[in-house]
DNA sequence: AATTACAGTTTACATATGTAACCTTTTTAA
DNA sequence: TTAAAAAGGTTACATATGTAAACTGTAATT
């Protein structure tokens, strides 16, 4: 019953895009994205899709469409960060950052700074 | 040619559950998992899928199949938390911190100070 | 005007994932 | 010992995703 809506790895990067450049048209995209060497079906498909599962829309006011995003960068970031830390965490923001912090150069002082600040962080 | 395995939401399950249970049968397995309500098939299909793709292992001395992990919960975790920092941090842990810590209860002073820490914590 | 370069639309096709039935053999409980 | 339950194997089927060709129309370039 919620806004299932969920954006892919390939769609992601279009998004990223359209977020800094709203209403762009597909050559601006296309433009864009050709380090990832797309073919132009490629970016159109993602386009759409996009489109349909209302990520992002498009305003025909002009000649060409020009597409801008429905969902905010914020809000995009927060549901999969969420779904993320509950598949792989188990719900836990502590434990991703305890395992963050045990990957980095942090000394034991700091990690026990960061640890108290991420408890203080509350739920848990 | 990486060890490209990726772990779906639903092998996830299977795989939490022989992290802390190696070497269980099908039966255990079921078990354990009976609150997601799948059937005995899909629980064998994630369960065949797990050891095709190399994430578990069946050990075959006793009169049934046992089935263990050959990842690491941890390395699971680090790689899963890589590709998703990546996907929708644009590989900044930084940015991720940052975006959890606004989501808290901290006071300037220690989201501050939290900063402070995951600058630190550094490649970036 | 003819050619080219896109735009927008439709269709395609392989792999991944969620979810499960069916079949055969073996084990177990009534 | 017979029926039910489980194990292991095979097959299935819809949706998602990565990736793209083909077709139709229009705009820009030669």
């Amino acid at each position: 019953m919620k806004n299932e809506i969920s954006i892919s790895e390939s769609e992601w990067s279009v998004m990223e895009f359209l977020w800094s450049n709203p209403f762009s048209t597909i050559t601006d995209i296309r433009k864009a994205l050709s380090p990832k060497g797309w073919s132009d079906s490629t970016i159109k498909t993602l386009v759409r899709r996009l489109v349909s599962k209302k990520a992002a829309a498009i305003n025909d006011e002009g000649a060409v469409f020009r597409y801008y995003a429905l969902l905010s960068e914020q809000e995009c970031r927060l549901k999969e960060t969420k779904s993320f830390i509950n598949r792989v965490y188990n719900g836990s923001v502590n434990m991703l950052v305890t395992n963050l912090a045990s990957e980095s150069n942090l000394t034991e002082k700091e990690t026990q700074e960061l640890m108290r600040l991420i408890d203080k962080m509350g739920k848990e």
